[in-house]
DNA sequence: CGTAAAATTGAGACTGCTCAAATCTTGTGG
DNA sequence: CCACAAGATTTGAGCAGTCTCAATTTTACG
């Protein structure tokens, strides 16, 4: 049981260029298991590391007042916690759906990195690109008119995910309640309900509590980019059916 | 008039550490004025310089489709284009709001930075960073329920950008459209318009077509956490059903 | 097997959107 | 400097989609 990772074994787990050799090749990181439910870090505490998923699922979200909004949802690979770096501390709360393990980065070899030259410091500098990348994905998810092209969006782009990690880009887990899906698209949970039973009506995917099929994914990239899902055509009408969709006008807006 | 910015400059410009003495220090950056209406790069361009706003305010956007969607306003001390590092090509087009002018930080520059110890990689990081939190706000924004938080939200959000520029917090300029406003909040312009005008008839503030006031602070920033704005009601009857809906103490949701 | 939590479903209210018209601003040319 | 045209904003009415609230069903877990 190896209970730290070189930093090389890191950038890989990253999918990131390994960095040459050099001093800090030598650095190991602990491994820290979380359990299912259990809590990385709270809104407001002080940051002293980030982390990167080894295995498992996570959930990070904000309080404003009284509602939780949810922000992201970490899986293998993802870092956690790079929102600390510049107010220092961690803006976000970051919880483990499932039983996890991650890499400890603490800060202090943060800022060594910082000092270095080459590859540490690129790394940094890849991985605030990332989560940058990542954060305008979620924009992008936000700013689509109804429900069902957030919820048809955000199925293809969990499969693009998983898909980048060596598994089915259309079939794979959703250990995440649909709440705090909806949290997540800005929708109540009623809304993502149904907008997922229009989706599967539609044949374009079918979504049960803990995993998601995909079906249809050109189908779903027309939800996604603003055509309607109509609960299939009947059986009999031969009408529009082609990859099971039929749409309705989808009045368009002009630009601007 | 001056052609060109050094680092330290332009480290001030961007309200960040000025570099220690380096090789770097010699470094001049190129001044670009840029016209009303005229756009600095467009989506899909490839990056080729990172750019950083001394005067003018910009708007950039993304199109999907045939929408445009707005994600920042750029102003003084901003940097602009940083999202095309990681992909190498522009991932939204940015476009002056008035006329202009920015300093050029050339791609090439920005490597050499990475491959230098010290103060300009750590600048970079730090405008990684604060991109990052930008971005990080535009999702908080976005994850409002209603119009009038948003809206309320947005316009107290200006007013800090405009304090930490030295101005005045309470009383700023607001030279976009409201329509690109509107999409930057996904809203509708005329349902924005009815947000400005449900805030101005609370007495939160003095919006003009140009121009912002911000009349109650306080008031505001409970609007954007969720209350509802009144139309000033107070004064007189209950049956407060004069210019605008809404009064209500703002059945709160709970969390989760 | 029983309880608690999560998810679904339904009905109705309300917010934001669509469409259309009116008003206002801005920029241009006479 | 004024008239005019194009564009932007506001306002109104009606509609559609999402939210709220509540009841029901399903799932998870001890």
């Amino acid at each position: 049981m190896q209970a730290t990772l070189s930093l090389a074994e890191l950038a890989q787990l990253m999918q990131v260029e390994p960095p040459q050799e050099g001093p800090m090749g030598l650095w190991r990181f602990a491994l820290r298991g979380v359990g299912a439910g259990e809590t990385l870090f709270r809104q407001g505490d002080r940051f002293r590391s980030m982390y990167v998923v080894r295995t498992g699922f996570f959930r990070s979200s904000f309080i404003r007042g009284t509602t939780e909004h949810m922000v992201a949802f970490p899986m293998t690979g993802d870092a956690l916690g790079m929102d600390g770096i510049g107010p220092g501390v961690h803006p976000v709360e970051t919880a483990a759906l499932s039983d996890a393990q991650v890499a400890v980065v603490p800060y202090a070899l943060l800022e060594q990195m910082e000092c270095l030259h080459g590859a540490p410091g690129e790394i940094l500098l890849r991985l605030l690109c990332r989560e940058n990348a990542c954060k305008s994905e979620l924009v992008s998810l936000l700013g689509r008119r109804n429900s069902a092209s957030r919820a048809a969006a955000f199925l293809l782009r969990q499969g693009k995910r998983f898909g980048a990690l060596g598994y089915s880009h259309s079939d794979f887990p959703m250990p995440m309640r649909h709440a705090d899906v909806g949290s997540y698209l800005g929708l109540r949970p009623e809304t993502l309900s149904r907008a997922f039973a229009a989706l599967s009506a539609a044949r374009l995917a079918r979504i049960s509590l803990k995993a998601v099929e995909i079906l249809d994914v050109e189908g779903l990239r027309a939800v996604a980019d603003g055509a309607k899902a109509e609960p299939v055509a009947r059986t009999k009408a031969p009408a529009a059916r082609g990859t099971a969709r039929a749409l309705r006008p989808a009045a368009e807006a002009r630009v601007q």
